[in-house]
DNA sequence: GTGAAAGCGCTAACAC
DNA sequence: GTGTTAGCGCTTTCAC
């Protein structure tokens, strides 16, 4: 194994407690809070840390504590979507906010290929975090798995499709009101007296996929299924299921997106189909994200659901999830998974 | 201090060597590698790591070895211009490939307010990370100093603005050619024959910001100061930006925006003021993001950087580094800083 | 209150 | 080749 490094030897605990001419012990005690020791030792010991610009070396530390304080946040998008939808960049921003104020560090596991299930899974089970995040799992991922395996405290972001299939009564998640907001953006086309609906969906391997089709079931249930076509919530995906759908019902006077994303490009191949929006056709969408869904041409009448507040929400469930499994207490209120609310944002598209 | 957790104590190297019956050492020498271990060994030892599930504890190794196989990449932008921006996901993208491939973990720092500083610094100089990938540094930015001071080893993601001001000979970074960049796209402009062409920059306390305008005045360097108008690199920025050029100037003629992403709210603002592009003004950004640049009415003409390549420089800098540092070898070719190219796509903005 | 001492799990000399 | 041993830097009983 090759050499580390070899730079300048940081300062140790042992060489403050010289300094300061008392115990490690006692260096230890001031560095972690300083009860119970006496003020002017204290004092002496912090002027012996600043001089030295000591810092704790965090593998020694965990080697005996056994905590990181630190949180992988693990993103098992394989197409590479995680950095082009602005819906992770937003979820990632809440987690953060909220991991930093609990002096807890992010650590990012991006997954693109099945190889690199291996080295996430390593690096779970290697000790590196307290805890995970894992967003958007698709069919028959192996990370829930791996998560269990190792012992790993876990928070979903968006419910794992096979909740219920096994003994799943420590899962925990948080997701969208994906149905509800799938069928408040339906009944808001059906009031404006749209007849022929359609709907591009999500990647049906996705339960946000299929929540939000089942939604726009739930309005209507007798619609006709070439009134549905498949997307994956990227603008590539949304633009040609728009095309196909044109092409099957040149008639539909409505469309339901199931994401910000996909209902901007159905904007652009309506126009380029000679469709005028609303007039036409009426188009709503789904996340209101303000660099997408305001910035369209019309804006986009969308639902909206608060991104940021879920990544943060995640964050709070596990942390506390974690304080507890310190603290030995049976479990006062086990945190239980969170659906949060949306809403319908009027904008012009619809 | 709180205790840490206490779930199934996972298997250590001694267990591993108890059940294959040989030492410590050897189960570790074949943890690693397996070099120097006779084969029938070697295969005892794995069954029993399989068996067990053993995963080598990376605290206690890093404690040994004084590496961590892990990288931070910190992105300190106050105004969480992070993940709005496509430009950090993609160069983030870019890196994480990269250290993949090096079996290194990403770690990813935000620094969103002052406070976050002091997080930031502690944490690297608490030996989690065996080297920094530092970006958008504004003016008197305290991180290179931090790192220095740690020792840490670190590339810059866009040219810091203090080169040269004082020793340093040691430091590296990858950047676009922006000015190269900003002169291609004025050149551009003029050669449609626009005779007033203003811009609107980045912001002012970063390199980026000040290469592009100087670019933009390597052209015309008589312009009027009132065709200048500075943003900062979002949307609002740059509609503000161009609404200001449009009240000082109604007859402007062309737009050099210094991002895409204001270039699409120039053209939106644009629009709103009855004026046709690229008909009455031309308007050029800077970046090639695809999720914006080929989505815009019309589809921008901008100068394209190869974004995620940048990322994957970085961390290819970073790691050769990390690698001489181990060899204590006097360097045989100290990797030094990157400026990488640009070209100018013309689409139907200019 | 403070110090002495025992590890946390691992790697790397060094013997054999 | 393989085993023995001495730490890496820290926290945490346990005496005093």
């Amino acid at each position: 194994m090759q050499q580390g490094r070899t730079g300048p030897l940081r300062p140790t605990l042992e060489a403050v407690a010289e300094l300061a001419g008392v115990s490690r012990a006692t260096v230890s005690r001031v560095v972690n809070g300083g009860v119970g020791v006496r003020a002017s030792l204290r004092e002496r010991v912090q002027h012996a840390v600043e001089e030295l610009g000591y810092v704790p070396n965090q593998a020694a530390r965990t080697l005996v504590t056994r905590r990181n304080d630190a949180v992988a946040v693990v993103i098992a998008e394989p197409e590479s979507r995680v950095f082009s939808d602005p819906f992770f960049a937003q979820q990632l921003r809440g987690i953060s906010k909220e991991l930093s104020s609990a002096d807890s560090q992010l650590v990012l596991l991006l997954v693109e290929d099945t190889g690199d299930y291996q080295r996430v899974g390593r690096y779970l089970a290697g000790g590196h975090v307290d805890g995970a995040l894992i967003f958007s799992l698709h069919q028959d991922d192996p990370l829930p798995a791996m998560a269990r395996k190792v012992g790993m405290v876990t928070v979903f972001g968006g419910r794992p499709g096979w909740v219920g299939a096994e003994s799943d009564h420590d899962l925990v998640y948080v997701d969208t009101d994906n149905r509800g907001g799938a069928r408040l953006a339906v009944e808001h086309l059906v009031s404006l007296g749209r007849k022929r609906i359609a709907t591009i969906t999500g990647p049906l391997d996705q339960t946000s996929g299929v929540d939000r089709l089942d939604g726009y079931r739930d309005v209507l249930p007798y619609g006709d299924p070439a009134l549905v076509a498949e997307g994956d919530f990227t603008q590539e995906g949304g633009g040609r299921a728009m095309a196909e759908l044109l092409a099957r019902r040149p008639d539909l006077d409505a469309v339901f997106a199931a994401s910000d994303l996909m209902a901007s490009a159905a904007l652009r191949v309506l126009r380029e189909h000679g469709r005028r929006v609303p007039e036409d056709v009426a188009v709503v969408g789904f996340d209101d994200q303000e660099s997408v869904a305001a910035w369209t041409d019309p804006p986009l009448t969308t639902v909206r659901q608060d991104i940021e507040d879920m990544g943060r929400l995640m964050a709070r469930l596990l942390l506390r999830r974690l304080a507890q499994e310190g603290s030995e207490v049976a479990r006062p209120g086990s945190p239980t998974s969170v659906i949060t609310p949306v809403r319908l944002v009027v904008r012009a598209s619809a």
